[in-house]
DNA sequence: TACAGTTGTCGAAACGTTTCGCACACCGTA
DNA sequence: TACGGTGTGCGAAACGTTTCGACAACTGTA
């Protein structure tokens, strides 16, 4: 591998006016400069991030710490990290993926400490995050996919929980329906303060008031089980709810089941939405489901660009949301008769 | 950050010294060897990999390529990344996340040439990928998940289809079927030479003819509707099938639809069986289907460690198949009665 | 006592960059 | 002629490791 001493010998030039040359650190004259290009290219020089980052203290790398896979992650996970991968790859810089340890604050002192990465991107984000407050104290900069309770000053880019809520009420009401439900996600996550879960509870609590329709929550079904049970006292309870909104892709499944079971049928006998799940998890039912698709490759590139932004030179907070994208499918129709 | 200067200064020794105590290089006296090891906790000293890597030549960061994602690319694809992360990481070593730009061979020339990388892993790799050429050629130690058709001495971890094929085959002929259909992935797939689409197929049809039951494929729907045209195909040539695997969970909707709408149910009519999808996808499924889980996360683990073992000392190839798990749902049962 | 072998330690060089003080030549101006 | 300013380029130091030849202090043997 040709190194900047080759490039200055061929270029009869010395190796700091290389480096300058190259990275446009200081004035090189016209003429001198194009000799040392075009050396470095006939080498095929490509500069040493190691010794560069040595000497620098500036690798040009960034952690992604993703946590031990949760059932149900997938494809939203993956295109956080593709991504990221790929706008920071953009922007010249390299992403590193860093699965986190039993103790995730060892984890990034051990990152950090080895000076090897310049920042950190958090998925995966809690909304009481202990890793925020290590990473905020020790210094390191980084930024979130997802958010915390109150980010205060961090960069983060999230999912826009009260567009979404609004854009999916809209849909709703649009069609005529005049009372909504809602499933959200496990309670176990929900209990765990898992952002997305309290988030879009609350949204779509607070969309449905403002749209000035009914709004029935408090359903928290994990599995094709629990989300045909939570059907059933939901029309107990609502006999008149028409359209409704499942967070938990299993939990649809129940609801499908159950509503076949009634002698249903989707959408003319209700209105289905999936709220937070990819189109192609949709296709997979029949008919295909309406989604609320989350933006995630988008976040991914938005965390690492506002990241390497920071890095660069400091400014105000970036704050990003972003609405998920709504996706309608064969699910959504006019409201059944309520005679 | 404490260095190597500091702990040599505390612990009264030579900065050599305290390199070759803390890395077993050669041999220092257990007391010195005590004395050093305590400066060195005290100082929460941690080695700077990019100094060491300089010096050394080894970073001990692969560089994990993968391609831009396919549709279909999800939970597995993420399990490969994870597997392959979480033994880095077990061995010391880390995960660079690379996405493939347009042109994947500067790509990896990019990556080594930097001095950043020590190896790479490959994934989705084609029965003839110009990308293992290249890094032969190069000389950059690499493995892969996944092989092409004639791997020769290189490294690689992929599913033993032969093994996955005699379980699935072996299952459904000890519930008594006698008459078994395969799905293969999308033509599209199965044209660009996607090993899994190729491999599965050759293999299904060898187990069948190893086990003396029927068999019958050539179908390679690619989306619901076509798994319920190729359903109706199928019945029709072929009214004695009573058990079908099917490689595409997309086409497999298609086909319970088809069943349904023949007045048939899973599993009494049709032993169903989805092969290569996740047991979280199977389970999206009404009735839970069989499947044939992709040993992903491992696979990952395995290529990791391959190429760490292989960067480590040379050998002989390390060349492993692992099987899918077999997890029976609530798809599989004794075959109807042909009357 | 002299000498070879062993054991443990040291110091310096090297890896490939970036950074920074300095020197040289040239210009226009006083 | 002398002088400050400007535009270029050079050389050396530094970043934190690893590696390797040299060397001092012992040990045991002749």
């Amino acid at each position: 591998m040709a190194s900047l001493r080759d490039v200055a010998e061929r270029a009869q030039v010395a190796v700091s006016t290389v480096s300058a040359a190259l990275n446009g650190t200081r004035p090189v004259a016209v003429a001198t400069k194009r000799r040392i290009e075009q050396a470095a290219a006939e080498l095929g020089y490509r500069p040493n991030l190691l010794a560069r980052g040595l000497q620098s203290k500036r690798t040009r790398i960034l952690a992604l710490l993703f946590p031990a896979p949760r059932s149900g992650f997938g494809l939203t996970e993956m295109q956080f990290a593709t991504g990221a991968a790929e706008a920071a790859s953009e922007l010249g810089y390299h992403l590193l993926l860093s699965p986190e340890s039993a103790d995730p604050i060892d984890e990034v002192r051990h990152l950090t400490g080895l000076g090897l990465v310049d920042g950190v991107l958090l998925m995966e984000v809690r909304l009481d995050d202990e890793r925020t407050e290590f990473l905020s104290a020790s210094g390191v900069p980084f930024s979130m996919i997802g958010r915390t309770r109150e980010p205060g000053s961090i960069d983060y880019a999230d999912i826009d929980f009260a567009a979404t809520a609004r854009d999916a009420v809209a849909h709703v009401a649009g069609l005529g329906h005049r009372k909504l439900a809602f499933f959200n996600l496990s309670t176990d996550l929900y209990a765990d303060g898992y952002g997305p879960a309290i988030r879009a509870g609350e949204e779509f609590a607070a969309a449905a008031r403002a749209a000035g329709i009914g709004y029935v929550d408090g359903f928290r079904p994990g599995s094709a089980k629990e989300g045909r049970a939570a059907f059933e006292r939901l029309l107990d309870a609502h006999p008149d709810v028409t359209a409704l909104a499942v967070m938990d892709d299993h939990a649809a499944v129940g609801v499908i089941a159950a509503v076949a079971a009634r002698g249903w049928h989707i959408p003319e006998d209700l209105t289905l939405l999936l709220v937070l799940s990819s189109a192609a998890v949709a296709e997979m039912f029949h008919p295909r489901l309406t989604t609320l698709e989350p933006p995630s490759t988008e976040l991914g590139r938005l965390g690492a660009r506002m990241l390497i932004e920071r890095l660069r030179g400091d400014g105000p907070p970036r704050q990003r949301l972003v609405p998920c994208n709504l996706v309608v499918g064969d699910s959504s129709a006019a409201p059944r008769s309520l005679s």
